[in-house]
RNA sequence: AGAGGAGUGGCAGAGUGGUCGAAUGCGGCGGUCUUGAAAACCGUUGUACCGCAAGGUACCGGGGGUUCGAAUCCCUCCUCCUCUGCCA
């Protein structure tokens, strides 16, 4: 969440930016983030001079009771009674104060970097390069959805039988393909210095709102209420939560983990040729990279993990583009976000294999994630993370851009991870 | 899951109603000494909020309560340890 002395100190850029992401009411919800700050302040002020009063006077009656002087002792306790009543009322004031604040500072996205344009749709995200060469293929290619069943490798009915729709069972080489994916990104990862980790998949609530998936985006979690945890929707949740609460020495940084874990997603109210096949899952696999780093480097950071997911869609040579969200597509709680989109040539349209994005102090300011450096002071450290990659609509354009007459050729890269070239 | 025990500063560990944000030791940082290092000695060393500052307030696992006053007493939740049970 954004912080108060950032949205008093700045509150032009703030406005501008939370515009730039068509926030309704921008203007008269950062009013009234300011003004509960100062009735929150005020309260403070009167309370702790209350409470120091209360103090000063409960050691008088401390000494004066250890000097055996009690009817003097007795005639003090009354006049605390009084403050004492004054005080719980304030503290109840006090509390309501920081409860609002917090809850109102929960509706607030992110302050988009100032490079990021405004933008009302996906429509408008800005292309940055694409790469690679769009692949022709015959007349009678086929969608991933067909293949997978032509060759048996991914069974969605047995999915549904055993769970529900947008649960699928990977059979055979669709099964090995995955793991060989899984791990050619985790040794990749690992190459590029990231600190391999296996988080759990059930979070609880505080980490939840850790990163911002509370309360934002609660209905899209699956919930086991029993325990009141939440199956994780990216191992972001997870691999960042490690770090809540923490305070890194600076020369820690930058920290780089990297964390392969199934993804859950409810989806609600999708449907369409759009969502077809594995072009959108309850259940998928991804690998994630998270990044904490130092303020002053975070956009360095992006552009490392940016150019790290483009070197891995090169070497599984998909053809992909690179696409600057606009600040009305940017998720909740970005600052900037690039997504990564391979072409599909068999659906003939892009489709988003990974995002990558700097979410500056947002998070860190919910996690209560600072770093202290060599002037002592304790600041709020830059979180960043990207998929480094998605496993389905990877799997979906390989096997749609290397379909063949003699089977689906797969890319050099993989075959040591898969010990087959061809499904 | 049942029975018992325990949660205090970076770590270890004292403190069982008042002068305790908290002894002491270790570690960290700064200094003295030394050609340098070690040792020794001296100093310093938590977080957050309010305040221009002086200073104030809160925090001893979380929350609530008793009391003029709580690390200390009570309730509740969480976590860890030991034993028993169960289990990949």
């Amino acid at each position: 969440m954004l912080l108060v002395n950032s949205i008093r100190d700045n509150f032009e850029v703030v406005l501008e930016g939370l515009q730039k992401r068509n926030f309704t009411h921008a203007e008269a919800v950062l009013h009234q983030v300011l003004e509960i700050e100062k009735s929150r302040k005020e309260t403070q002020l009167e309370r702790d001079n209350l409470q120091a009063e209360s103090n000063s006077l409960s050691k008088q009656i401390g000494m004066l009771m250890r000097d055996g002087k009690k009817a003097e002792a007795e005639n003090i306790k009354t006049k605390t009674a009084a403050i004492k009543d004054r005080i719980k009322s304030l503290e109840e004031s006090y509390n309501t104060y920081e409860e609002d604040l917090r809850q109102l500072l929960y509706t607030i996205p992110n302050v988009p970097h100032y490079s990021v344009v405004k933008g009302k749709s996906a429509d408008d995200n800005e292309v940055v390069l694409e790469y690679g060469e769009i692949p022709e293929l015959p007349e009678d290619k086929l969608p991933h959805w067909d293949l997978i069943k032509n060759y048996d490798i991914i069974d969605f009915e047995l999915g549904t039988k055993i769970t529900g729709a947008g649960f699928p069972v990977y059979k055979g080489r669709g099964a090995r393909l995955q793991r060989g994916l899984i791990n050619f990104f985790l040794d990749e990862a690992i190459k590029a210095g990231y600190n391999e980790v296996q988080p759990p998949i059930l979070v609880n609530e505080d980490s939840g709102y850790g990163t911002g998936q509370l309360p934002d985006k609660e209905g899209q979690m699956y919930e086991a209420t029993a325990d009141k945890l939440y199956l994780i929707p990216t191992a972001e949740v997870p691999i960042t939560n490690m770090y809540r609460d923490v305070i890194l020495n600076e020369i820690e940084f930058p920290i780089k983990n990297v964390g392969y874990t199934p993804c859950f997603r409810r989806e609600a109210g999708s449907w369409g040729a759009h969502v077809r096949g594995l072009n959108r899952l309850h259940q998928f696999d991804k690998v994630e990279i998270v990044q904490i780093v130092h303020p002053d480097h975070s956009y360095e950071a992006l552009e490392e993990m940016s150019e790290y997911v483009q070197g891995l869609l090169q070497k599984l040579e998909l053809p992909y583009r690179v696409l600057k969200l606009c600040g009305g597509d940017m998720g909740f709680t970005s600052s900037l976000t690039y997504d990564m989109e391979v072409y599909s040539a068999a659906q003939e349209r892009w489709l988003e294999v990974s995002s990558v994005s700097n979410f500056e102090s947002y998070q860190a300011n919910r996690l209560k994630l600072r770093y202290k450096g060599d002037d002592k002071r304790t600041q709020l450290a830059h979180t960043l993370n990207g998929s480094a990659l998605a496993l389905p609509r990877i799997i979906a354009a390989l096997l749609e851009n290397n379909q063949t007459e003699e089977g689906i050729r797969m890319p050099e890269v993989l075959i040591p991870y898969l010990g087959f070239d061809i499904i």
